[in-house]
DNA sequence: AAAAATGAAATGGTCATTCAAAAAATTGAA
DNA sequence: TTCAATTTTTTGAATGACCATTTCATTTTT
């Protein structure tokens, strides 16, 4: 069978309580020892993993964006009409797998820190021109060039606007809920009365 | 006339480089020495004046809150109609004095930052609170209750993505053309042909 | 002369990373 | 199987940097 199997489990245990301690401690603060303690391991472990924390770092931001595409792909699949196809763009990012106040709070960590870390940076761009090119695709289908572009940066920045708020929620996040006003939101962009 | 003028002196010029310092580095990893250095004082100076680096770096959210809620008080005061007041908030949000690259880098790391400083937390929650108030005031004149808030965190999760986006901008940003595209998606997110 | 302001150097603490050695798992010969 | 040899995994204890804050002697302002 496949070789290693203890260096994944070890991997997949250290990217979740990589999530789960930025998520308590903020990027910037929290500790090897901290990270190494809430997966049960000690700080050195960390770095015969993954070589070192910034590293670590990078495979637990890799981690989340492929959650990310695997849930935009999926919702994709079924999706036959433009509209339908943008409104599986925006259940991708609010789905029940991902919007969670931990996921979102580790994401907006990811955001401040990415400009000063090449290696984020790569990774930030290149999310971001996956989920533009979505958006460009249906949106093209949807309505005149002009328009399109305005009503694209506007979802995109709406998107990360409720995941800003998500990350300092006092109460559980409400997945349904997000999806639906996402919808009213987009729709409302849509209605097109052509007077643009 | 007006006691103390050296101390006043010190603070501006402190917090100017506390910007500019934040938005170069970061503000985690930013330390006293750069910020002091940009100021052309030294580190101990800022614990003179300041008390710590964290009192500085409330001192300086303050003073960046104090230029929104002024750019938004000025721009208040012409405005006529309840339309007119609802662009007078989305054109403080982009005013030229606050739209820069500098101080939306700040306010992306102060985002970040806040749920694990508490008197950081504090300002944020303080200034999340008056814009909301200012846009209910004026989308409730605008549209149906069921509507209004709807449209209300649309806006400002629109404003928020925004900023989170100039905050990586590579080109300079343009301020006149931030306020035009905001005033077209409120445009777009007003257009009442009553169905809701 | 007193008070305020300044910065060089000392202090104390934190933390990522390294390293040598222990522990656990794996292998293969008997 | 059994058991020693070997490889892989794990960790405690240095190591070496870095940095906020304090101290204190000196300079500047009032």
């Amino acid at each position: 069978m496949g070789r290693t199997r203890i260096r994944d489990i070890r991997h997949r245990e250290l990217i979740d309580a990589t999530v789960s301690a930025v998520h308590q401690r903020g990027y910037a603060v929290v500790t090897m020892a901290e990270i190494a303690s809430l997966a049960g391991a000690s700080a050195a472990s960390i770095n015969y993993y993954f070589g070192s924390k910034e590293k670590l770092m990078e495979a637990t931001m890799r981690h989340l964006m492929t959650l990310l595409k695997q849930a935009m792909l999926e919702r994709y699949a079924t999706a036959q009409t433009p509209l339908d196809r943008l409104n599986a763009v925006l259940d991708a990012n609010f789905s029940d797998r991902l919007y969670t106040i931990e996921q979102c709070s580790v994401w907006v960590q990811f955001w401040s820190s990415a400009p000063y870390v090449p290696t984020l940076a790569r990774l930030h761009q290149i999310n971001r021109a996956r989920v533009t090119s979505h958006f460009r695709a249906e949106l093209g289908a949807l309505l005149s060039p002009a328009r399109r572009e305005t009503v694209r940066v506007a979802l995109q920045s709406y998107m990360d606007g409720v995941w800003l708020e998500a990350a300092q929620a006092a109460a559980p996040l409400q997945p349904a809920r997000a999806r639906a006003e996402a919808r009213e939101v987009a729709a409302l962009l849509l209605r097109s009365n052509s007077q643009g």
